[in-house]
DNA sequence: AAGTGGTCTAGACCACCTT
DNA sequence: AGGTGGTCTAGACCACTTC
């Protein structure tokens, strides 16, 4: 019962990477090159970088090759701390493009969530979070009404969503909860990350509210597995 | 660019699971046959079906069958919450099987974590974390020796870390610190939560100390990515 | 047009579980 | 022995990027 092969040809791809054969952001072999050398099945290769890929030590891209990346970014989830802040600390240039502003009225599982009846008007927000250059997250947010009315005729380009309601509403928002799993990323959301369908992603599902409980913000966040690392601080001291 | 046929497929079968055409629990069948009502090849079938695995929807086992799927479990990170804790409220059975233990030198990344010269004595616990039948978990967790001196005599099968420090030790431990991040399974770690290697899982790098804020454990849990959730909550209330 | 990775098919063999 | 999923090879075609 020997290592599958597509394994062990991972592992020597990243002892290569580990001993700096190759600097971060530089191209890799293609596959059939990687093939040949290694004496195996382009296919194989495929699986191994593929591997590789889900480790967050390169990134495939079609058409262009694959590259080595750079480390992980670390996002840091506590009371009070935006992504914004999240992403200056380390020392990046945090941009966000607005791909979708929608208002609908709510179903019913968003309703309870938010805590209004269905069928109340919500806005939808859907944000590509970028850190640098790459795209690290994918949010997709509901706002309810009642509470931030029109917000889409607020949201910018440059600031984050926290400032907005409190500058143009007056209310002070805190996270209150926050479940993290893993999910594959479906087509869509893979597009708007730059990742491969089915590759694994950390969707934090989240509730803000108001100091008072009342919910004002439900979503989900999809991080890039292969770029995240989310810290959890829990200051208790 | 149509969606690829392994997720139109995986998406019908996932439909299929939502109208509860299989019970949880029951087998699927094989790929062959689902491949000749699909009109597709078996390799397409896998990978449809690998999806879902990495969806947390279906379990796959070698020489065995494809299985529905139960939902996923919570577990909660939260002060002063352990492991035993957070599967007790899931209304599961809490059981762990001890799968190593050692006591060896610390390395200097470990001594750095632990605040301990480098080469002190340290215990490695490691530990497969089931609730009810399912392995959860795997837990690889290092202790400092100064701290809690030949903890491995202490270590029982049916009791929580924390437990046994608090009564053999009179030492009380907080969670200081989390990392949360998506690593693909490697053969060993894989093995043990029965999952294929490569299997996308959580990993949680965590710091417990003393209330002084003193090391006492430092390590990883490798939490199956098909299985749990993670639940962060942030009193800050 | 040429080069890259992504998908699909096909057939073979293997590892593992059940009988 | 027979059935299951896992791996590897092989060849084809496609989608996307770059020239």
């Amino acid at each position: 019962m020997p290592t599958p092969r597509y394994l062990e040809l991972a592992d020597r791809i990243a002892d290569a990477l580990g001993r700096g054969a190759w600097a971060a952001g530089e191209r890799l072999p293609p596959d059939g090159e990687l093939a040949r050398e290694h004496g195996v099945n382009r296919h194989t290769v495929a699986r191994a970088l593929e591997h590789l890929q889900r480790k967050g030590l390169v990134s495939r891209v079609r058409g262009h090759g694959t590259f080595v990346s750079p480390g992980r970014l670390e996002y840091r989830i506590a009371p009070n701390m935006s992504f914004s802040n999240s992403v200056a600390r380390m020392g990046r240039r945090n941009r966000q493009l607005i791909v979708g502003v929608s208002r609908h009225p709510a179903d019913a599982a968003l309703a309870e969530q938010l805590r209004i009846p269905a069928g109340s008007a919500v806005v939808t927000l859907e944000r590509v979070r970028y850190a640098g250059d790459v795209p690290l997250a994918l949010l997709r947010k509901h706002y309810s009404d009642a509470v931030v009315p029109a917000l889409e005729r607020h949201v910018g380009r440059f600031v984050s969503t926290r400032a907005v309601i409190r500058h143009r509403y007056g209310l002070e928002v805190v996270r209150a909860r926050s479940e993290i799993e893993i999910d594959p990323a479906d087509p869509t959301v893979a597009g708007h990350l730059g990742v491969a369908s089915g590759a694994p992603l950390l969707k934090i599902t989240s509730l803000d509210t108001l100091p008072d409980g009342t919910p004002v913000e439900y979503g989900h966040a999809f991080f890039r597995g292969d770029a995240a690392r989310i810290q959890v601080t829990l200051d208790d001291s």
